[in-house]
DNA sequence: CACCTCGATGTTTACGCAAACATCACACCG
DNA sequence: CGGTGTGATGTTTGCGTAAACATCGAGGTG
């Protein structure tokens, strides 16, 4: 910078104004003084600046993986966002789902140069492992029910569910039978509770559920017992990999989809309108995510505020090929229909 | 740090010594200075650290968007690896496949705090937009053909769609169609290029290329096609997602895999086992690729090395459900056989 | 026993920047 | 024409850390 000011023949002070945009300083100046900057290639120290200025203008996020589609998607959002408000976001993988894997990440977590986290992960791994954020770093969480105690951004998981089982019911299935996801998993929890509760307020009995971890193949194992089940007509699946799965399941066993059985998944991911046959799904928008959770954080940042209470994102049922009516309507409960008002929404 | 040091009896600069590991303090003092931290809930200050340092610790990863399956695989075995040498990483989006798009991000680049940069796109668009990386800043390329330039790692891409390619061949089907990823993407002319390679060198004929852009829906689009050419025995998709839609397609138009069209797939993604069928495809070690290329960038910020020249990482062939021999053998050409040296590897 | 060595610890300094304050020139006012 | 306000620019300072150098004391050596 002292050299950038020489060359110039200005003060370091006012390369500091140029390069921060500060009004005060005279077009003729400033010219030269970028001039100067172009003609030694200078960059300003991220260090210093930060050193100085007491902020990183950097985002951690921290998260299990990046293999889920629903992770990585609300990464590049998130990623997407921050670089518009002029943030940086520093990925924080934490390798194991572990006390200690998640301690580790948050004792890196102390050392590093962020301004606040979001956090990708069910708020009770955090607990487990006693962990206190670094004062000064603000947090919001993702995929939790810790909205009593933090900010939470998240899809609106219960309604996605109620959509998708409702859609089942309306078509005359006599009940939904439900595939979870891995029993850690807020999402999964949420997904299958919202399930339970249409399907009682709906006066049916529920199925017992199946469990998966969200692959594909676990969603194939638990078609395969559906398949034996000669009274399953529909399938509710917590995730749209797992859907896949259940299909190629079905398919194997000789079970037609939608014919035989109709099938919902969840997360709307870009290969589930190309499955065999294109799925019915809940649509979840995870741009918005992305950006509610940035402007969260920074609001928090900028303003303090930081108080717990959970945003929810709306999500909507996309309808493809995997659902149909029954192909014996059992006319002992409520047929389908439109205008049945416990259904409409 | 001045308050610990206070807190502990010592001076700034042992308390230093002990947040650093250095060996020359006595055992009671560090356990004075640690308990004195623990008390204050004391971090370092990264922005002071490097600053004083000159270093970050910190790589950046520069790429298009995390929504293919093989850039957000890559990214996360990067994070994994980088922060099991004590690095982190911070992802820069760059939000249009433009020149400004470029620019911007790499001008934004020169202000953040990296170390060095792995750059997950063609090269070429870097050229375009008439780049230089900040002095300093060490740089790696994925998915490029520019190893005479700069330090490449990359999939071996060739060699894996030579596998693809050969195993229908050797299965006896006469010549092998092809679905392309976009035209701007090494990756895919890699593998265009490697398809008709060995078509070549068994005297084959290589019908058209069919051009996609890595999703499935494109894949569907080329499948219809492929779907009407009676003489379409067998199709290799630039990636698995495509493959996917030619799924699709051959089955809406009632062609049947592997019966009567064989498809192989590349990336071996997840998903890939539970499609209709189970997809043979060419397997991307993705994990060893994140470790190539963390390795070389830290090579080259420790050492200076930072000669061009490309490191390929293995693929190989994973055979599922999807293919299968022509079911009429046309025995005008080389017949299927194991023995065959052309085919042999 | 004076001297030297070496390990443990303290003191000084500078990393690059930007806030706070100081200065200066100029225009406008009565 | 002196006073005053305003905007442009310069000077000083300190952010938190760690390298370099200084110091100090203990133990070993001739």
């Amino acid at each position: 910078m002292a050299d950038v000011a020489r060359l110039a023949g200005v003060s370091s002070q006012t390369v500091s104004r140029v390069s921060n945009g500060h009004p005060s300083v005279v077009e003729s100046t400033r010219r030269q003084v970028l001039n100067a900057m172009q003609q030694l290639g200078y960059r300003p120290n991220s260090a210093a600046r930060a050193l100085k200025r007491g902020e990183f203008r950097t985002i951690g996020v921290i998260l299990f993986t990046l293999a889920t589609t629903g992770n990585s998607r609300t990464v590049e959002a998130i990623a997407a966002q921050a670089a518009h408000e002029g943030y940086a976001i520093t990925l924080i993988p934490v390798a194991m789902p572990t006390q200690d894997g998640v301690l580790g990440a948050f004792t890196r977590l102390g050392e590093l140069a962020v301004d606040g986290v979001i956090v990708i992960m069910e708020v009770h791994l955090l607990d487990a492992a006693n962990l206190t954020l670094p004062p000064g770093v603000q947090v919001v969480i993702v995929d939790s029910d810790a909205g009593d105690r933090y900010p939470v951004v998240d899809t609106d998981q219960a309604d996605g569910a109620r959509q998708a089982v409702r859609h089942l019911l309306e078509l005359g299935h006599e009940t939904v039978w439900h595939v979870t996801g891995p029993a850690d998993s807020f999402s999964s929890s949420r997904r299958a509770a919202a399930w339970r509760e249409v399907l009682s307020d709906a006066g049916r009995a529920a199925p017992p559920a199946l469990s998966g971890d969200w692959s594909a193949l676990s969603g194939y194992r638990a078609g395969l017992r559906l398949a034996e089940e000669p009274s399953c007509t529909a399938i509710f699946t917590a995730n749209d990999q797992m859907a896949l799965g259940v299909l190629r399941a079905l398919h194997e066993r000789g079970r037609r989809v939608p014919e035989d059985v109709s099938v919902v998944g969840f997360d709307d991911i870009e290969d589930a309108a190309s499955y065999l046959p294109p799925l019915t799904t809940v649509h979840q928008d995870f741009a918005e995510m992305g950006r509610r959770c940035v402007h969260g954080l920074l609001d928090q940042i900028r303003g303090h505020a930081g108080e717990p209470g959970t945003v929810l994102v709306p999500t909507r049922l996309i309808q493809r090929a995997s659902t149909a009516p029954p192909r014996h309507n059992q006319p002992a409960h409520s047929p389908p229909s439109q205008g049945d008002p416990r259904h409409t929404q």
